[in-house]
RNA sequence: CGGGGUGUGGCGCAGUCGGCUAGCGCGCAGCGUUUGGGACGCUGAGGUCGGAGGUUCAAGUCCUCUCACCCCGACCA
């Protein structure tokens, strides 16, 4: 390709609101721009990084033995009443109305869409097991798009969905998966973590993330240096510090004038923060529902939406407490009636906390569960923080910072059962399929690569997907020699199948050795009167910080053997 | 949805107390001189100042409404 054709420039300043890495590099290098937000074009060099991609992810999909097909983007929303799950996403859904007045989705994914066509497809145990998959553009109206390719509201997805006929098949579907994730993460030179997961608004059992470590990224996992335990947050479990556990004393009131939140209480009291109970009130589904947690706990909202089963959740503003009469800053679950109490397992554990006494400025000491008051619920809604104990080895915990490349999940069968996905097994008897589904985001892989393989200079692709392999970069192009050497070189590299861009403008060193750097090509072939002089052309890569001068007569081989052996290389990162 | 911010050529920005023809740098086009890490000179093209309404002799600048985009939060496979 010659650059001079390419379309799409290279920018030298680019838009200020962009602020993470691959955002502003994939700018800069002119390979993406943004319609609107959440909504992007990929110009040919991002789309060949695409296209590269998508055959590594097919590659491994199809030797796992999936099977390719291609789905509708317009839904019907009628089939995602039947799954209940139009309610689920919520205003994520991208809704519109044909001429007769028929409501569509966007197909924000394609579970539905694909179990229908399995439940008109299979009838037998015989047709299990079954792997499908599809790489498609998909829609969600995210409330808040982010970090330019990271977070987008129109997305290229693959996504396999995996149908057997009980949880033993299925396991070995996810296991399938599993593996073909790993060999393609380290195809594409990304040190992904497998992380225990939340299964969200598409619901399930089991599930797990891929997570590659960065700042850019919107989550945050928790996991453990000693053993394997990692898991998103939402997720995360961890061994608090014990409150102390003694003999429960009689409770007393005492003031504490002005003193509302945890930290003023504890202080004014004299009693450490895990010693006392503090209140949060959430509304879930329109229900007040009153949280006694320990005071140095935070909640988890994931794992407390996940017990109330309500699709949302949110906390409640301070009017609405004290509409249901309960004294903000010294709220209490004792002697509170006709309200929901959720109660955390840190709260059952511990003896003689400091809680509100629903007085203004009065807590009670010594207050005991069971004694004092009950929850109707009590479960384990504590958020897991670095630095508390893990809960399979003892260890210390870590938290990063990491985005999401790729989501996996055990379905079951809800959607089966709600879609009259039933196979007959080996006794005749009608059974719902077994589901799995396993999701990567290609654009956002994208932006993964380059927020981990980038230095000041620009984007360093790996050679597995990179838009072109060799950057050949004739430096004094009214020099006929340079232009023939580099011409002919071109036309070899070309005949041997080496994606090759040309860099034939007639621009000064620095700016063809900046662009080449920006756009991240592997291998950078220099040709001026200096090397020439040599009988030499200048190789570098990209990786690297030094360059090599080598005869023209051994360029090729040598750029042939240089492309393979970095190809092979990046295989096993 | 709550909080904060920004909208002026393709990109980055300036524009005072309302004042006359809306500027600068980059990029773009032409010519010439240059050239191993973003050269220089000259010439030139390119603007509904996000949009609508208003105040005024006069609005990029003031007022009202509105739209878009960005950041934090909520939210989010």
């Amino acid at each position: 390709m010659l650059l001079s054709k390419l379309f799409g420039k290279t920018q030298r300043e680019i838009p200020a609101e962009a602020d993470t890495v691959s955002h502003r590099l994939l700018l800069k290098s002119g390979m993406i721009r943004q319609l609107a937000a959440g909504i992007y074009t990929y110009l040919p060099l991002a789309w060949r990084v695409i296209g590269k991609i998508e055959a590594i992810v097919r590659d491994e999909m199809n030797k796992a033995g999936g099977q390719e097909l291609s789905m509708p983007v317009l839904q019907p929303i009628e089939l995602w009443q039947k799954t209940g799950r139009d309610l689920a996403f919520g205003k994520g859904l991208f809704t519109l109305y044909d001429r007769k007045e028929r409501q569509l989705a966007m197909g924000p994914t394609h579970e539905e869409v694909i179990t229908e066509l399995v439940s008109y497809n299979v009838q037998s145990y015989r047709d299990l097991p079954l792997l499908l998959y599809q790489i498609q553009t998909k829609f969600r109206d995210e409330p808040r798009p982010r970090g330019g390719l990271i977070r987008v509201r129109e997305f290229i997805m693959k996504d396999l969905y995996s149908f057997d006929a009980d949880d033993e098949g299925l396991a070995q579907s996810y296991d399938k998966m599993l593996n073909a994730y790993r060999n393609l993460y380290a195809r594409c030179c990304l040190p992904a973590i497998l992380i225990e997961a939340d299964s969200g608004a598409i619901g399930g059992k089991d599930s797990h993330e891929f997570m590659v470590i960065s700042e850019s990224g919107e989550d945050e996992f928790i996991y453990c240096d000693g053993c394997k335990y990692a898991a998103n947050v939402e997720k995360a479990t961890s061994v608090k510090d014990k409150a102390e556990s003694k003999q429960p004393l009689p409770a007393e009131e005492v003031a504490t004038p002005g003193y509302q939140s945890i930290g003023e209480v504890s202080n004014f009291l004299g009693v450490p923060a895990r010693q006392t109970l503090k209140a949060v009130f959430y509304i879930a589904d329109k229900e007040l529902v009153f949280i006694a947690i320990r005071g140095d706990i935070e909640v988890n909202e994931t794992k407390l939406k996940n017990l109330l089963h309500c699709t949302e959740l949110r906390m409640a503003g301070e009017d609405e407490i004290r509409a249901a009469g309960i004294v903000a800053g010294s709220a209490s679950p004792v002697g509170l009636k006709d309200i929901k109490i959720v109660a955390d397992e840190s709260v059952t554990s511990g003896t003689n906390f400091v809680a509100g006494a629903n007085k203004a400025d009065t807590h009670l000491k010594n207050v005991n569960y069971n004694r004092d008051f009950k929850a109707n619920i009590v479960a384990d809604i504590a958020l897991a923080r670095a630095g508390e104990v893990c809960p399979r080895c003892g260890g210390r915990l870590l938290s990063a910072q990491g985005i999401e490349i790729g989501h996996i999940f055990k379905l079951g069968t809800f959607l089966s059962e709600k879609l009259g996905a039933y196979y007959i097994d080996a006794s005749g008897i009608s059974r719902p399929i077994v589901m799995g589904c396993y999701g990567i985001g290609i654009g956002r892989l994208m932006a993964a690569i380059v927020e981990l393989n980038h230095d000041d200079k620009g984007i360093i692709w790996p050679m597995s997907v990179a838009p072109y392999l060799v950057y050949l970069c004739p430096l004094y192009t009214e020099n006929d020699e340079v232009v023939k050497a580099a011409e002919n070189l071109y036309a070899e590299l070309e005949k041997l199948g080496l994606e090759v861009l040309f860099d034939d403008r007639t621009e000064s060193p620095g700016i063809k050795f900046n662009d080449a750097d920006l756009l991240g090509i592997p291998l950078r072939v220099t040709v001026s009167p200096r090397t020439l002089e040599k009988g030499s052309v200048e190789l570098k890569l990209r990786t690297e910080k030094n360059t090599e001068l080598v005869p023209l007569d051994a360029a090729v081989e040598k750029i042939k053997k240089l492309v393979s052996d970095t190809q092979a290389d990046s295989q096993f990162t």
